[in-house]
DNA sequence: CAAATACAGGACTCAGCCGGTCCTGATTGA
DNA sequence: TCAATCAGGACCGGCTGAGTCCTGTATTTG
């Protein structure tokens, strides 16, 4: 799993389908065209307006658009609207102010806090305008040759456990 | 939030403490060590055997003990033990016969794929014996300087729109 | 001004699953 | 044989994610 929630699915869909056009759209029209229900794509957009990440404009001709352009929103920006904070534990959240229950000094929380802090950069690299191409170039998170080459070792072993 | 489970949080701290030793210790040391449930203890190291990740033993003396070194496990695999797979969206797990109901051809889907692939990797490349250590230099995940340059920009943006 | 159209902001519901417990075997050491 | 241990379920309660709906407010248009 590691799964974001379907609502921040619709939050990227809804954003993409806003970034091919400038004048503001209504729910329903937004709605029509990507599937999603009417209510939820209110609801969806509701947040993503808090979020500063779009604006809103009441009225007969009113509807949502971008309230900045494609490159300008990270995909992270768009999870963080929906869900909050970007925690991949709840003792990684840096904002919450959450006591662990287990024992006192689990030396794995810091190292949690760090693959949390990695997760969130390379969503904060992902841009809106990255996922409106089909098939862009996303992510090169693989760094070194060597990691690489350690990788698919490790996979390797995986492979003959699991088969 | 993109959380894992509170149980595979568990597994990484089970999998961390067993690290510590090659003889087999009982769930109810185990629980007794690390705060976590017993019953709970229990079952997160059932899913973990099952997975191949530590060998179980029965009898008076038995227990669980890692089924390899802990720099030959990841902790994609341990999220994988307890959580199935990993898949940031519905539309993203590659195992799943997942149909989309929104519009066909959302090109939003392969790049959530390859989000994902991403994330998996930066999992992957983090071992069991890095969560050991307390302040290890875990998965360097920024990529170039430019990028790095690029993020703090749009931080920045955000911020504005925030305050 | 009045009507129609849109968004704003909640309250509300329903289902799923996560976290947790417990029970009944099977296995093994003493 | 007895005690300790794991195996494999069933089971349950509560949270929250997904979705709906209702009331209010803003804006355009005739």
């Amino acid at each position: 799993m590691l799964r974001i929630s379907k609502l921040t699915d619709y939050a990227v869909v809804l954003a993409t389908e806003l970034a091919s056009g400038t004048a503001p759209r209504s729910v329903t029209r937004l709605s029509a065209i990507t599937g999603i229900p009417a209510p939820t794509t209110s609801k969806v957009l509701k947040s993503m307006t808090r979020a500063g990440l779009v604006d809103s404009v009441r009225g007969k001709t009113g509807g949502y658009r971008l309230s900045r352009p494609a490159d300008r929103i990270s995909v992270a920006e768009l999870i963080r609207a929906i869900e909050g904070s970007i925690a991949v534990t709840e003792c990684a959240d840096e904002n919450d102010g959450y006591v662990c229950s287990l024992q006192g000094d689990c030396g794995v929380r810091a190292n949690w806090q760090r693959i949390n802090r990695a997760v969130e950069e390379a969503l904060e690299s992902v841009r809106l305008s990255d996922m409106a191409v089909p098939n862009s170039p996303l992510v090169p998170l693989l760094r070194s040759q060597d990691e690489a080459e350690e990788k698919r070792h490790a996979e390797a072993l995986e492979v003959e456990n699991h088969g």
